[in-house]
DNA sequence: CGGGTGTTTGAATAATGTCAAACCGAGTGG
DNA sequence: CCACTCGGTTTGACATTATTCAAACACCCG
């Protein structure tokens, strides 16, 4: 079922919806080119939305988990910039793109949560685009980190493990940053020499999360919330 | 007038605008912290959108031209992370945030729009998160500059100059790229003596406009169209 | 046991930042 | 009209940060 779902009037949503897809890692939900046809609630599963250069070097803009919605582009025609992979195996909710506007215009509530979710994803991304732009790679990297564990911890439920997995080879985390992978190896053995963190195999402990949040500089954080980033349809019918 | 606005059920928005408003160079439209009760379209005048860090750099997140839809927050209560600044002066349409959840909500039309002009603004913070996080000093500046450019045509209707006004100073440059302003400085230096353009005074001239758009790899190019990313009620009262 | 992908490290190099001084042009007060 | 100041630009010398290349290593999977 399309679990990240929350609200009343949930039938219109399923009603819509065509269907689930499960798809393996390092599969792509969609590439660059492409002109999309369906829409995407992310239900299980790790996903990177990512920008490709013709130089070959990829950018990641954001790193989509549970709850996400993916693929809403502005202009049907217009064929999408950017790209979405999984990094795990994931389970999708699949929704029709032709036919969403008319859903929208129907149930104004839907559209407005639409602006929400995307306005959320916008400061989500000027964060990141700050975190890219105004800080060293330690900095970054504090943040990135802080960033994805703040968005475990809304996912799962007070998980207050501190032992957690991420899913991002280093080569994957420097493109999220802009920072070589080999960097991004010399910044995480300073971090870990530092006692501040260990990140193996895919592990993440997080050891003094207070220097952690410090170096990341938390205080602009990301949106966040009660507030999923996912769709519903509550003040649907309302006027 | 609210000159940006288009389509058909102006009216509505006219009723609902609260007034204009005249901001010389330099003001902050709004600034970080700020609980924001108003929200704006940018009727004339050059205007940015910045990130504060605690360390006191500053990051531009975006570069606003006539057009532009300002100040929206999917969460009234909380505070924004992000200012605006005026480059010149500047004339704004000033709208209530309060009761604008609600006149979305009886026009859909409104709502939708609303929601494509967050999905716009999304691609192009995702471009510009690219254009640093991935590119070289030269190759950022060439593609912002581009960008500003192709905004600046779209705008101004085919203003086929060579010669543009363009009110940046060369360390906002800097914020918008994520270098120092000495850097950029030589990387306009470099721009110049390569004889692709050159930016003086405010004032730029292009030489060579096909070897600006090859090192600015455009073909990621940022949204665009003959869609503006201003309010209209269009489709207002469809069903 | 072998191969592939990801990690780790060192050394050399390139890109960019910092500091400091000089310069330039526009406005301002004498 | 001049001298001054101020914000912005330009340049040089130098420090630092990050990249590249290359090799070794580790681990998982078949």
């Amino acid at each position: 079922m399309c679990r990240p779902f929350r609200g009343s009037a949930l039938d219109v949503l399923q009603s819509f919806k065509l269907g689930d897809r499960i798809l393996p890692a390092g599969a792509n939900v969609y590439s660059p080119g492409q002109e999309l046809t369906e829409l995407y609630n992310l239900l299980d599963g790790w996903v990177v939305v990512y920008r490709l250069l013709v130089s070959g070097r990829r950018q990641i803009v954001d790193i989509a988990l549970p709850g996400s919605f993916l693929g809403y582009q502005p202009d049907l025609a217009r064929p999408l910039l950017h790209g979405a992979e999984c990094l795990t195996d994931v389970a999708l909710c699949v929704f029709p793109r032709r036919s969403f506007d008319d859903l929208a215009m129907q149930y104004p509530g839907l559209s407005l949560q639409l602006a929400k979710i995307q306005a959320r994803a916008l400061i989500n991304t000027q964060d990141h685009l700050a975190n890219v732009g105004a800080r060293s790679a330690l900095e970054r990297m504090a943040h990135l980190l802080c960033t994805i564990l703040a968005g475990l911890r809304r996912e799962g439920a007070s998980r207050s493990d501190d032992l957690v997995e991420i899913p991002l080879t280093q080569s994957q985390i420097g493109e999220a940053l802009g920072l070589s992978s080999v960097y991004v190896n010399r910044t995480l053995r300073e971090l870990r020499e530092e006692r501040v963190l260990v990140l193996k195999g895919g592990r993440l402990r997080v050891l003094n999360y207070a220097r952690l949040a410090e170096l990341a500089e938390l205080g602009s954080e990301p949106v966040d919330g009660r507030h999923t980033t996912s769709i519903s349809v509550n003040g649907a019918a309302a006027r």
